[in-house]
DNA sequence: CGCCGCATTGATGTGACTCAAGGTGCGTGG
DNA sequence: CCACGCACCTTGAGTCACATCAATGCGGCG
């Protein structure tokens, strides 16, 4: 039912501004590590780039300059091409999402970034940042935790498994930045939550419509709202006697809904 | 066929030594970066702990303490713990591969990590890597290539593709290492290569006597021997036409079989 | 209007999981 | 020593979940 085009999926990302974290609302969701707001260093500056709906930030084989990139707002795809098909989604950023770490010791990106909607996002430059170890630890560990969760995530066998964490993932992500984490809109087509999730669009539909019809969530369009985070825990964990599993020192990454 | 037992699987790592990075021939496979020779830096430090067979190195909840490790000698699984039923797998590091980097901003592991075989490993403080940006940017870079193609491996959607995929891994890396691409032994279990597959131990099974018929490979307990990488390869990537696919600029993680 | 992309739903096949059994080598203890 | 338990691996039969193919509805756009 969602139904928009893209008919130019290649115009040219454009318009530049300078930014400083110092200032920057993004950053309490951007930037982890406390010194963050210790203003005797010196503040981290970076060029904001304007990328317009369906257009790439980079593609693959693109130099990569020794730079990388915080998302400021918007989101954006990220996947590494395939020969067969369609390439494979790696992961969806959102606001304050890091894009690009993977790269920085390359010297040419792996995959493509393409934005999902108009998005914007800070241009870091690998020498602005390694005189701040504790920022440049921070922004490593967030990433790598992301990818770690995400392979998780994958191994999570069934698809009703892989659709309940990716659910959860997406409303702690918006939980964390302000946003309600039970309603809030899916930026991504089906297909590329199926890609994202290595099933094919047709069992993603099925494993909605199941959810629905099991009251864990509604879901009109791209507008979802989710009923019963808890079921869906339980789902994704594994179900099974996952009584109480607390957890604390929450990172970034794939984390629980029990924020009601 | 493989049948060791460990008797005693908790037995503290123990011994500890001093390293030297600039004498250490492991170096040439651990840290990525030119400026590993810059004697004019003064040398890495790290303290080698030995790591027996079986004993866990780290595990789930244990502090921190802003040190990671490099992988001087064997092989150590990491595993995330699970609720149902086993941990899963997420990485099995050898020789030169770095392990805890994604604890580099917590206070606690969130996994487990074991030695598959007797082992040694160099602690690697960070303050004694945060003045070397470089060498830390080439490590974290490598870290996330291996994060981000583990997870690609996973979304190969059949059991062949991953398997292909996994074991293609495993020879460029002992390729890398100066060690023969096509014949090598598996230090993991079946069941552990299942798990980190995400498959079952019997379609693991049953797969490698399909590759084994087709003529693949050749595989006596763990003793493997590669037959037939092109082919491995072309499983791997989905197959199809997948014919002019030259890639350079590689780094450590999932890479080509193409050397013959 | 006709086309196209997206999403859902149904019918059908199949690949992988589950359960079960059998074989093997090691370690242990009678 | 040998019987036994055990961990590991393999193979077979049956089942189920997911992929595939196909048809339909919907809405935007040319």
């Amino acid at each position: 039912m969602q139904r928009f085009r893209i008919s130019d999926t290649s115009r040219p990302a454009m318009a530049a501004s300078q930014a400083n974290c110092l200032t920057c609302r993004t950053a309490p969701f951007c930037i982890p590590g406390r010194d963050r707001q210790d203003s005797s260093q010196p503040p981290v500056l970076s060029r904001r780039v304007k990328v317009a709906r369906g257009s790439k930030l980079f593609q693959a084989g693109d130099l990569v300059g020794e730079r990388f990139y915080a998302i400021h707002y918007g989101t954006i795809k990220y996947a590494l091409p395939s020969p067969s098909r369609h390439d494979k989604i790696g992961a969806f950023l959102m606001r304050g999402d890091l894009l690009a770490l993977d790269a920085i010791g390359l010297k040419r990106h792996n995959g493509n970034a393409i934005a999902l909607e108009d998005s914007e996002v800070c241009e870091i430059r690998q020498r602005d940042i390694q005189s701040r170890p504790t920022l440049l630890h921070g922004m490593v560990s967030k990433q790598i935790a992301r990818e770690q969760s995400t392979a998780h995530m994958l191994r999570n066998s069934s698809a009703g498994q892989r659709l309940a964490a990716f659910l959860l993932d997406l409303s702690w992500r918006h939980f964390r930045r302000g946003y309600s984490p039970h309603r809030f809109r899916l930026v991504m087509s089906r297909q590329e939550i199926a890609n994202f999730l290595a099933l094919s669009p047709e069992c993603l539909s099925r494993e909605l419509t199941h959810f629905k019809q099991a009251g864990l969530l509604e879901v009109d369009e791209r507008e979802l709202t989710l009923r019963d985070p808890g079921a869906l825990r339980q789902l994704a964990t594994g179900a099974a006697a996952a009584a109480a599993h607390q957890q604390s020192a929450r990172t970034d990454a794939m984390a629980p809904a029990a924020h009601a």
